[in-house]
DNA sequence: TCTACGTGTCACCATATAGTGACATGAAAA
DNA sequence: TTTTCATGTCACTATATGGTGACACGTAGA
């Protein structure tokens, strides 16, 4: 079913933005209004934080319920339980083979990452 | 601790990537050689199989060898689970809560998405 | 030795994404 | 009604990211 797999694929980018994964915490603490936003993530502008907040919406991490003029934000917990528990379900079983090669290969020094791996790591 | 949110930082962004997530599946299997690796995400080239290869080695998802002139890439399930951990542990006390916040509101029809979403989840 | 091959690196391009200011809309309050 | 305010949308910029081809390097094998 692509379109699932399309919704996994909203899930883990949105996830993938630090910012928005900050506005998720805040969400989950209880329901802010768009405006409230704002005003816990300066500096950054309005329009910044309604894109995030959409890439949310769409991700299905927020859900959007109007009143009057004001929208409140709420945050969705189902897909961030649905998305950690397959992928830590589907490693479950290779986790303890794929750590025991691991524990030996690293026994030996492990090196030969790119020279743009070191760089960024030093960072 | 910084480096430590860095750190997260960087597994989460690297999880941001489809193929990414595909190569981990991959290498979750066994380990591969790079060339091995390339040869199984036709049709990307090798450069960019490389640099996805450098994004996962960066987030410590993926641990390298050398032997010869062979590069052996190991999956390292570690970060993930740390991660995925953390947030349903972070989540878990106030999942009830939100849920019970959420069932309320969906109750009431839930519509007021941005325009950009609406056509976004269409498509 | 010389050759072939796996890998590392560089320069470059196209697109996606984060971010901003300005303007439009619609509901609440004066 | 008029004004105010929260929100929605648009146009635009700058940077990050994914992707490619070409070249360099070192090791294994002929």
């Amino acid at each position: 079913m692509k379109s699932s797999l399309d919704e996994d694929d909203r899930i883990w980018r949105a996830l993938g933005d630090p910012v928005r994964r900050k506005m998720l915490d805040v969400l989950a603490d209880g329901p802010q209004t768009t405006g409230a936003m704002v005003g816990r993530f300066e500096p950054l502008c309005r329009t910044a934080v309604m894109k995030h907040l959409d890439v949310l919406v769409r991700a299905r991490l927020v859900m959007v319920k109007r009143e009057g003029r004001v929208r409140w934000n709420h945050f969705n917990p189902v897909p961030i339980d649905r998305i950690c528990g397959r992928w830590l379900d589907a490693h479950r079983r290779r986790r303890s083979a794929a750590l025991n090669r691991l524990k030996r290969v690293v026994e030996a020094p492990v090196v030969g990452e790119t020279e743009i791996a070191k760089e960024k790591v030093k960072q």
